[in-house]
DNA sequence: AATTGACCTGGAGTGCACTCCAGGTCGTAC
DNA sequence: GTACGACCTGGAGTGCACTCCAGGTCAATT
């Protein structure tokens, strides 16, 4: 099959400006053009393209994707290359994750702190109607700049 | 205990540049100064960059920390807000986590297949001194683009 | 008294990854 | 045959998060 680049973007999910700055930045090689000068995307750009962003995703920076890309056009001469470029980006993949992983345990304790806030607001707001605990209000400001 | 901004940078990971910027967009309250005009961070201070860093790691924009930030220095009041904004956050982080899997596996599939292209050419180097296989070769070139 | 080094300020500059624009061409639909 | 919509080009502009710079102050050292 083959795709206009407003199809190419729909499958992509990206834009049919980002696709002609690939093209130009030489992410993709410049595709083949109908007869009017239109580009025509096959089922292979596709699928690189599927790549290109699921390696954009990891954060891998334009320029290394370049380099995977050049790489890619030498065929097996350049598979141990390639193999190495993504090895490297799956490691700081597995290290992303684990300090997302961290961060949402912070996450978690500040939400829990901050659910604890709310409902001693509550808690003393029920409270004004009686009587003033400066104590507790005091606490209180301690833990929330915690 | 207190700091000056070379330590704060010291403990927080971030350049000396990057503290009088984040004081500058309203991240941090402008810290005491010394005798001199410099400034002077505290231990409270320190924490509060910690988690900054930790939103910063999880792709929170600036924009975002500093509405945070705000709601911060609103005590109690802001802990509804504050809580709605680390709640999306972490909501996020965990797509992201799930995300990054997802692409480790399309690494794993590709480095697999780099391997593969690896064994291969040094199988047929081997095999130079003998015969050509050129249906092997084919099968190859389709592959390299896989 | 002069030098040094850490710090200060306001503002300009950088790198990245897009994103937008003006002005033009093409092929179909009316 | 003209109006339209999708596409084309080269190049300028954008937003983000820093990062750097010039020119200056201050306290301690030589």
């Amino acid at each position: 099959m083959s795709y206009s680049i407003a199809d190419a973007a729909r499958y992509s999910g990206l834009s049919i400006d980002t696709l002609r700055y690939y093209e130009r930045v030489q992410l993709i090689e410049p595709p083949a053009r109908d007869s009017g000068g239109r580009r025509i995307y096959t089922d292979a750009d596709l699928s690189w393209l599927e790549f290109l962003t699921k390696l954009r995703t990891t954060g891998m920076p334009i320029r290394r994707m370049h380099e995977y890309a050049v790489l890619r056009r030498q065929g097996m001469a350049g598979a141990g290359a390639r193999k190495r470029i993504l090895a490297e980006q799956r490691t700081a993949v597995v290290e992303r994750i684990a300090e997302l992983r961290s961060c949402l345990d912070a996450l978690d304790y500040k939400i829990d702190n901050c659910e604890r806030l709310e409902r001693r607001m509550a808690a003393s707001a029920a409270e004004d109607d009686t009587a003033e605990d400066d104590t507790r209000e005091a606490e209180t400001k301690e833990e929330v700049s915690a």
